[in-house]
RNA sequence: GCGAAAGUGGCGGAAUUGGUAGACGCGCAAGAUUCAGGAUCUUGUGGUGUAACAGCCGUGGGGGUUCGAGUCCCCCCUUUCGCACCA
């Protein structure tokens, strides 16, 4: 019995067992070889006709509602779009399989510019473009073998969608939601359109990356800020969101607590109010700062000797692009007029500054110099005084030798600033307010750095803004009897600047629906995020002609248990949902705040891209190979110069496009390889040789089946029988586990590894069927929402029926995934040292021996379990047990 | 500059969270099959070393804690992502 046991790492010695010597079987068994083209094509078509996907949202069950991001119509599909409907299709189909009632719709965010574009540059009609999209996507998601309730197809350029966008609109209008405003806006040159801040990054057009320009005009807004403190607070609860969109979402509503004070302006006769987060710093408050835009300006600078070159300076920072703005770095210029500190009592001047911003806080600041580092260049670079009021820790500052600015939060004491002095900061930003309060001079307040959505959009593809305009009457809603304001289609498009919409006479011209009066029709469209930020709700009564949703059906199903789509979307999407979402609520609509529970963002498909060797290329590191006497061997590493990885585009030229892969390998092998390529929240770049493996993967899968029918032996008590029921068990529970935490890469390896146990079981010879098709058939259960045609397919062969509707994920009893263990009791000099289980299978002798050969180590077995690792004391000491 | 995450073979990536580092797959090598190429199958594959074992070195670099560190702590370096005049 000794003998048996040997240290852990010189057992598996079953793996030098050929795996697959037998397969094919000829004969009777012999099955026809593995032919996706054949067979998917077969399981569309019964999955279309027997409609597995489709859910009756009012029959009772337990609900999952789960949702990709829905697409806009590009017509391009490649493999990297299919990561995130291939992953989505895997997890509907485990769903379906753990018993829920699923639903998994699918619409398309089919307003935008590209069809417009598409229009302007080939004549066809953005409708046509886009539904002739549609139709090509539709297919696609068909070849992939991705399921969908069709049945709740939507499509924002729909009137019967964006008919209860604009019904939503007019609700918003109402509550003083949506208003027609003057500011400045952000213009895209390219785009011709505004922007709303959202989709400027950088100071440049999300979408086209054109340099963005400012310009005031009049357009729709939507008061997000009115949302501003719950749209913050209710990140608190989205704990299943990824902590980085929660963090983006923070940041870009930028909360920030502080205080807003007056300071007396004599020559004004009222007074300049500043926004402060650090109010405590007042008695270093050397002079104000305001922005150019400042409405008191233009008195404010009078009086300035230089008063003309003042105001030209003003034009000229007023004119500049808001990239070009920072990029002057800090300006700034004396107005001649002064302010009073109000706890000092002195005079300050009243500076403008370029780095001031007209639409954050009051558009003026107090400038602290000594505390705060932008105000610090300022007043170096103008020869402003700086003053110390608040010291570090345990020493003090000279404004004289200060290099930066001390802006330090939390450690800081008050110093020199009367009745706050001596107060560490935190305390004595609250004393401060109080006495601000106190004293009238202003209150304690939180601004927030978002600003309203600007909705407009100057082009012709989307929803129409359901206002009139009336000489007589103003501005006057569309009365919702009479929606939907359609789109004229009878439109023509010529690229020139200005709205086409402006253009269709027939459109434009109206009754005012109050005084029935000639009057004009908004031409300006809807921001199609405003599509995006409630399509989630139509879903479950997409073709309701009365209301805009099923309030009942939505509380019951919504919020979405899963949503899944790209980080892009962090703020835009993700924020005025969250947004329209509130909207919603308070308008008596829903019965919840939050419209997804849980968010999941996959990452990019890469891939070595050709457009441009000489720059974007990169050094990466290849095998070197040399020759000594005519046998290469691996000198070392050397360099090679390749093209970068880059996201997919067709002006890389380097998209996979997924039709010739299916052709080629099936959409099984692409579904596989796609999850298997890496985990899916991060990039992943593609590799052609890299779908091989899956290819393999799928035909050993499919041979085993042959090979398994031919055995005949009903035993299965050997070691060798009861190897593979632990692994089969053990793999449906480390399978089930990733496939909760969203592990498809490691899920797929560890059904990888379960097939090569089962090649070896087989290769062993003298098999028990009973226990190979076990193994087997929770194989290809597991496997179904990976390669559903194939697995769907096998199990008909195999006489069963229904993979997805009949078949349930299978269960692993863990009395059946561990070995027997006999637990060993080590005692050292008499001392317990703890315990160490190893298999019954082996031996005890050899654990000591590899334990220690030492008498000082007693074993003392006691049963079966417990697997635990433990430290004798010694040379030897790990024994881990698996 | 600030913040966050991450650095593991030739490559994509594993490691049940402190316990056999490199699972699984690609690539590569040898062999089988094939007229040939491709495809397929078998075996091997971190480095070094050996006839083969053994041994030694190995998770960006340097320290530390621990019987034991890819994992924990400290200091660097690098990369990626977010924020960046928001008062």
């Amino acid at each position: 019995m000794m003998d048996a046991l040997r240290p852990t790492r010189l057992w598996p010695l079953h793996h030098q067992i050929g795996r697959l010597a037998h397969f094919p079987v000829t004969g009777p068994h012999a099955m026809e070889s593995y032919e996706p083209k054949t067979i998917e094509p077969k399981w569309q078509k019964r999955w279309a006709e027997e409609r597995v996907a489709e859910l009756d949202l009012s029959l009772p069950g337990r609900e999952y509602y789960m949702l990709n991001m829905f697409p806009y119509p590009s017509g391009d599909l490649h493999v990297g779009h299919g990561r995130n409907y291939i992953l989505g299709d895997a997890l509907y189909r485990w769903l379906r399989m753990r018993g829920l009632a699923a639903f998994n719709p699918m619409g398309w965010d089919a307003f935008g510019l590209p069809a417009e574009n598409a229009a302007i540059k080939r004549g066809v009609h953005p409708r046509e473009w886009t539904l002739g999209n549609i139709d090509r996507m539709k297919s696609q998601f068909g070849r992939w073998g991705i399921l969908y309730d069709w049945s709740k197809e939507i499509a924002s350029c729909d009137p019967s969608y964006y008919r209860w966008n604009q019904w939503l609109f007019l609700r918003l209008y109402e509550k003083g939601l949506a208003y027609r405003g003057r500011a400045p806006v952000n213009w895209c040159p390219s785009c011709r359109t505004v922007l709303a801040n959202e989709q400027v990054v950088e100071g440049r057009c999300e979408r086209c990356g054109a340099v963005v320009e400012q310009r005031d005009l009049e357009q729709w807004f939507l008061r997000i800020t009115a949302y501003a403190d719950r749209l913050d607070a209710g990140l608190d609860q989205l704990r299943e969101w990824p902590e980085k969109v929660r963090t983006m979402q923070r940041n870009w509503i930028g909360r920030s607590v502080g205080a807003d004070v007056r300071f007396p302006v004599p020559l004004l006769g009222h007074d300049l109010t500043v926004f402060t987060t650090r109010p405590d710093t007042i008695y270093g408050a050397t002079f104000l700062v305001l922005a150019p835009e400042h409405p008191d300006v233009p008195r404010l600078v009078a009086n300035a000797p230089d008063r003309p070159a003042i105001e030209t300076w003003i034009e000229e920072v007023r004119n500049q692009s808001a990239l070009e703005r920072q990029e002057a770095g800090k300006e700034g210029r004396f107005t001649g007029s002064y302010a009073v500190n109000p706890f000092t009592g002195e005079q300050i001047p009243i500076w403008l500054g370029n780095f001031v911003l007209m639409q954050y806080g009051t558009g003026a600041i107090m400038a602290v110099p000594g505390h705060d580092q932008r105000d610090f260049e300022f007043a170096r670079q103008y020869g402003l005084p700086i003053r110390v009021v608040v010291n570090p820790p345990g020493g003090t500052l000279d404004p004289e030798t200060m290099t930066e600015a001390y802006s330090d939060n939390q450690g800081g004491v008050s110093t020199d600033s009367g009745p706050i002095s001596g107060l560490p900061v935190p305390e004595a930003i609250e004393k401060i307010i109080e006495e601000i309060e106190r004293r009238g001079l202003g209150a304690g307040s939180v601004r927030y750095r978002l600003r309203d959505w600007l909705i407009s959009r100057q082009r012709y593809w989307g929803t129409p803004i359901p206002m009139i305009y009336c000489e007589a009457c103003g501005l006057v809603p569309v009365p919702e009897e009479d929606l939907p304001v359609e789109l004229p289609l009878d439109v023509p498009f010529t690229g020139r600047e200005g709205n086409p919409l402006e253009h269709a006479e027939s459109f434009v011209r109206t009754r005012c629906p109050s005084c029935g009066g000639e009057a004009r029709r908004e031409t300006d469209t809807m921001d199609t995020f405003m599509d995006s930020s409630w399509y989630w709700a139509r879903f479950v009564s997409p073709g309701d002609q009365s209301r805009i949703f099923d309030s009942a059906l939505v509380n019951r199903w919504l919020p979405v248990d899963q949503y899944i789509g790209g980080i892009e979307h962090a703020i835009l999407h993700l924020l005025y949902a969250r947004f329209i979402c509130r909207a919603l609520h308070d308008l008596g609509l829903i019965g919840f705040e939050e419209p997804f529970a849980r968010l999941f963002n996959q990452g990019m498909i890469t891939k070595e891209g050709y457009r441009d060797p000489a720059d974007h290329m990169s050094w990466v590191p290849i095998a070197e190979v040399d020759h000594r006497d005519g046998v290469p061997f691996r000198k070392g590493t050397s360099h090679e110069l390749v093209p970068e990885m880059g996201k997919m585009s067709k002006s890389r030229f380097n998209v996979v496009p997924p039709d010739e892969l299916i052709d080629r390998f099936g959409a099984d092998t692409e579904r596989v390889y796609t999850l298997f390529i890496a985990p899916p929240e991060k990039e992943a770049a593609w590799s052609d040789e890299g779908v091989v493996g899956a290819s393999r993967f799928l035909n050993r899968v499919w041979n085993m089946a042959e090979a398994i029918a031919v055995l005949r032996s009903e035993a299965g008590e050997d070691e060798g029988s009861r190897r593979l029921i632990r692994k089969t068990h053990r793999t449906i529970a480390a399978v089930s586990t990733r496939f909760e935490r969203f592990e498809f890469n490691t899920a797929i390896s560890a059904l990888m590894e379960l097939s090569n146990a089962i090649g070896d079981y087989l290769a062993a010879g003298g098999g028990s069927k009973k226990v190979a098709l076990d193994a087997y058939e929770a194989l290809l259960r597991m496997l179904h929402p990976f390669a559903p045609h194939a697995t769907e397919e096998l199990w008909e062969r195999l006489g069963h029926r229904g993979m997805l509707v009949t078949e349930r994920w299978p269960e692993a009893d863990p009395s059946l995934m561990e070995e027997d263990f006999i637990t060993i009791v080590v005692q050292v000099n008499g001392r317990l040292r703890g315990q160490l289980s190893v298999p019954a299978a082996a031996g005890e002798e050899e654990v000591i021996t590899g334990a220690r050969a030492n008498d000082r180590v007693r074993p003392h077995i006691e049963g079966k379990r417990i697997v635990k690792t433990i430290y004798v004391p010694g040379r030897l000491v790990n024994l881990v047990v698996r």
